[in-house]
DNA sequence: GCCAAAATTCTTTTT
DNA sequence: GAATTTTGGC
């Protein structure tokens, strides 16, 4: 590579921090293949590093040797990853590394946030001015939603929803609307989403927004019609830094190519088994094709996990040995020798579940594991929920990472939207949101009459508004009002340039009538509502200014967590991407949720291998123990159905995996033809097995309760299951359900359920009932979940 | 324009 | 079953 821009002496601050030379700290504790990731700086290098295999190490060595060597100064790296999160962890390790301040490296974040610094620099080049608003994937729907009523489109046969995720769709491949093949136009509204895509994107710049795929999509047009500028990026970074390389898009490696050319020093990191953002966009092919996209790459491997045990790890890579279409590693235990085995357990219900895995969870706690180093993976977010509801009554500490989003809740985004609107007072948006919120009054009919108007003069509704409060066409109510409304506004953005802006929050949240509305409203509810605004408030507090603390929210959408107590973390499979612990729990490994069967409708095929890859991302964020369930009934979208387990269950090895008893909803785990010998022992249906004593002593016996109703209960699902599954298991391994065709429950018949015990029967639509239960009133429930009451 | 009741949809995962 | 959206009555 040419270096002959003469070499900047070493950063004063690395300088200070470390000696330079081989010996350096950061080099030593690395491996031979992850010490030749980091050396070699020249030309494209991609690294494929397994799960656990010291990838961020890899990445920060790199970034500080690279300084140390004096071979860049700080700004000169380009350094993305792909969450938040993982940005945070890399400035803070390379903080740790060479001691250098944080401020130091200014091109280090996610595509998203240095898109957004690039697009406020050439602005201009795409209509837009440097202060934008970023919006969220709401107000982007409330925007579609709008221009598809003006197409006059049938919102039922072609949804708001379907175009955000076509026009998403084309943003990802960073296409424009001029550049959408026409082919794609049958994929909304019969040819006219590529109309509304144009209309999307003038609408944008009318308002002087962009959306989340705009941060991408920009800079690279901006970047591809002006060379000059292109070349002075290119000589600024000289060397780029790509951290979970296999969760690319097209328009991110479009992005990535224009700033490295073909001969850049880019070094991509990344683990095929773990791209499981393909419905974000992200090809795996990125990372298929690295060799062929960027001729004499290096390739190094990292295979040596120093995270898991060997059980752990077994069970993984067999797992994922299921998927087609892989580069291929072979993953080698370093860490902590055999270890335990996998622990499999099944139970009735997803509560028995939340039950169960909070009882173990109190025994490692006993056991003297610290709850930080235990985790809760789930595929779907509502499945968050049972385990906090039995987490309170336990009083077991517990934190949720990625739950309900607090800049999410409607009077957090109320009260943003009016500092939006004063920041920028073309954000419509914003302006309707809160025109008449608290309610003065103004409501559809005169939003709509200043849609016209301000469509007529081509201006935003808050001139529009400013303009109509000196003139007659607005009854004299509303006039005032909205007099009121706009005169706040200017009022406030007079206090903007010297006001310190959480002052100036609290300013608008009053004067606005805002929190009034909420203290008017009397409930527990609005209380939360109230503390809400005020930790929002408080957590503007590190921000430079107003419009420092929006453009952080939009870009990050979560609140910083202070480092916490010992609890706990429930988070979502996705979001575990990166992170460790001791102790992992993976429950709902269940057909119907697990895989998910949306991910099977919308990709087939490679929407199950996706789905594998996050199971094997489950697996390998465990240290020691992980834990892996199911539940045979499970209550999705307000009724009960009651499940298989997981094929995935079935994909593990047996030889890593301790069965524990349970209501196995009727089958143990198959496990894999390589394992075929124990399949005797194991018999995939016990009940026809050859060891009919074994159904005796099955969970309906073996089932110790604590408490007495409870176990009452308890026994008879369990005795329903047993005749149930009786059943079914002499056809085949289908779901109970099926079976209740058998026992019909007529009108007025007194039956018992599982979960609201005794009622009877008040109307029947075959299987599905209406019981008007003695004790918890009327509910509709399937007929196989109710017995037939003498 | 407002409010309450009724109907409807939804739940994958996230920057 | 919850949360949102549509509808109907005032």
């Amino acid at each position: 590579m040419d270096f002959s821009v003469s070499m900047p002496s070493l950063s004063a601050l690395a300088m200070q921090a470390r000696p330079m030379g081989d010996a350096a700290p950061w080099l030593e504790k690395l491996n031979p293949e992850q010490r030749e990731a980091v050396e070699t700086v020249n030309g494209a290098v991609l690294v494929l590093a397994g799960a656990g295999t010291g990838k961020t190490r890899v990445l920060t060595a790199r970034i500080a040797y690279i300084l140390a060597q004096g071979l860049a100064r700080p700004h000169e790296i380009l350094s993305v990853t792909f969450t938040n999160k993982a940005a945070k962890e890399m400035r803070h390790r390379i903080e740790q590394l060479i001691g250098m301040g944080v401020e130091g490296m200014p091109w280090l974040g996610t595509f998203h946030s240095i898109g957004t610094k690039l697009l406020r620099r050439h602005a201009e080049y795409v209509g837009l001015q440097s202060n934008f608003t970023i919006l969220d994937s709401d107000d982007q729907l409330r925007l579609m939603k709008q221009l598809i009523a003006a197409e006059n489109i049938d919102e039922k046969r072609f949804p708001p929803r379907l175009l955000a995720s076509v026009i998403d769709g084309w943003k990802n491949r960073g296409l424009t609307p001029d550049k959408v093949p026409s082919q794609d136009a049958h994929l909304y509204g019969s040819g006219l989403g590529i109309t509304l895509y144009k209309a999307y994107q003038q609408r944008l710049r009318d308002l002087n927004a962009v959306d989340f795929g705009d941060l991408l999509v920009h800079p690279i047009s901006i970047l591809q019609a002006h060379p000059q500028l292109l070349e002075d990026y290119r000589r600024r970074f000289k060397f780029i830094l790509v951290d979970e390389y296999q969760d690319t898009n097209v328009a991110q490696y479009l992005w990535l190519r224009l700033f490295s050319g073909t001969g850049g020093n880019i070094c991509c990191v990344g683990d095929d088994d773990q791209s499981i953002y393909g419905w974000r966009g992200a090809e795996v092919e990125n990372i298929l094709r690295f060799e062929r996209d960027f001729p004499g790459a290096k390739v190094v491997r990292l295979e040596r996990n120093y995270r898991s045990t060997a059980h752990i790890l077994a069970a993984a890579q067999h797992l994922i040995g299921h998927n087609a279409g892989r580069l291929g590693k072979e993953l080698r235990a370093e860490a902590g020798g055999e270890g335990e085995k996998l622990q499999l357990f099944s139970v009735w219900d997803s509560e028995e579940e939340a039950r169960s895995i909070g009882e173990k969870i109190e025994d490692l706690q006993r056991n003297g594991s610290p709850l930080n180093t235990i985790a809760i993976l789930v595929r779907a977010s509502f499945q968050m929920r049972e385990f906090e509801d039995r987490f309170v009554t336990l009083g077991l500490n517990y934190r949720v990472v990625g739950g309900p989003r607090f800049y999410e809740r409607a009077e957090v985004r109320d009260a943003l939207a009016y500092f939006r609107l004063m920041v920028q007072p073309q954000d419509d948006l914003a302006f309707e949101r809160i025109i008449n919120q608290p309610k003065r009054g103004l409501g559809d009919a005169t939003v709509k009459q200043l849609h016209v108007l301000a469509r007529a003069a081509g201006c935003s509704l808050f001139h529009i508004a400013q303009q109509l409060i000196e003139t007659q066409e607005l009854k004299p109510k509303q006039r005032a009002s909205m007099r009121e409304f706009v005169l706040n506004f200017v009022r406030w953005r007079e206090h903007l340039p010297n006001m310190p802006h959480t002052e100036l929050a609290q300013i608008i949240l009053e004067e606005s009538g805002y929190t009034d509305m909420w203290k008017q409203e009397r409930t527990p509810e609005a209380q939360g509502r109230l503390e809400n605004l005020k930790e929002l408030v408080r957590s503007m507090e590190p921000y430079g200014s107003m419009q420092e603390f929006l453009e952080h929210v939009s870009l990050v959408m979560e609140v910083e967590v202070g480092a916490q107590q010992d609890a706990v973390t429930i988070m979502t499979l996705h979001g575990a991407k990166g992170l460790e612990f001791d102790s992992v729990f993976l429950p709902g490994w269940e057909e119907n949720l697990f895989p998910h069967p949306r991910a099977l409708d919308e990709k087939g095929k490679a929407g199950l291998e996706e789905e594998r890859r996050l199971a094997y991302v489950g697996i390998t964020r465990a240290k020691l123990r992980a834990f892996i369930s199911f539940a045979s009934n499970r209550r999705m979208h307000g009724s009960w159905n009651s499940t298989s387990p997981s094929r995935f269950i079935d994909e593990l090895p047996h030889a890593s995996v301790d069965i524990n008893e349970g209501p196995f909803a009727g089958r143990m785990p198959r496990f894999d033809a390589p394992q075929a010998a124990y399949s005797s022992n194991f018999a995939p249906n016990r009940f026809q097995s050859a060891t009919p004593q074994r159904f005796e002593e099955s969970p309906v016996e073996r089932y110790t309760p604590q408490h007495d109703r409870y176990s009452a209960s308890k026994a008879r699902q369990h005795a329903y299951v047993k005749t149930i599954e009786g059943q079914v298991l002499s056809r085949s391994d289908g779901p109970a359900k099926s079976a209740s065709k058998a026992t019909t429950h007529a009108v007025g018949a007194r039956v018992f359920h599982i979960k609201f015990g005794y009622g009877r029967v008040t109307q029947a639509d075959g299987d599905k009932l209406t019981v008007e239960f003695e004790k918890a009133g009327d509910k509709k429930v399937m007929a196989g979940f109710v017995e037939a009451v003498v």
